[in-house]
DNA sequence: TTGTGACTATAAGTCCGTG
DNA sequence: ACACGGACTTATAGTCACA
């Protein structure tokens, strides 16, 4: 487990938010709201620049309506 | 989402861990040299007091020989 | 609507120890 | 082998103005 693994998991994470978020057809502010967070926090999630933590990921993964499972992969 | 969910997905994240590692006949100490996280770290996990990031729940989970997905359920 | 840099506050995570 | 604590360093949470 590099640092080159660390950031693939981030990215990858990130990358499945953005799929499920507009899947949904919603904007990053609109995510944003629906989890408590802040709107430039889900974009620098999204842009895989986060190590989110596991609260947040329950956070987000049930404002998609999607399980955690399907976001950590 | 309020602080009693927090608190229950860390401790069922936790619980999940202590499983997986004792179902491996591994101590916390064992488990946390194959993470290279801190012992005391992987014994506070599993007692659910931390909240998790995405990188340290991969690397749990490759030590524990097992998918993230089945960490955070 | 999103990206980005800068920032402060808080929690993550380490290292020492005890029972 | 594990729970727990104190003190500590580093990373993440969370927010903002601006592009």
């Amino acid at each position: 487990m590099d640092e080159g693994d660390e950031h693939s998991i981030k990215k990858v994470f990130g990358e499945q938010v953005r799929r499920f978020r507009k899947a949904k057809g919603h904007s990053q502010e609109d995510l944003a709201d629906m989890c408590g967070l802040d709107r430039t926090y889900i974009g620098s999630v999204e842009r895989g620049e986060r190590n989110v933590s596991l609260v947040n990921i329950y956070k987000i993964a049930i404002a998609l309506g999607v399980s955690p499972k399907e976001l950590v992969n």
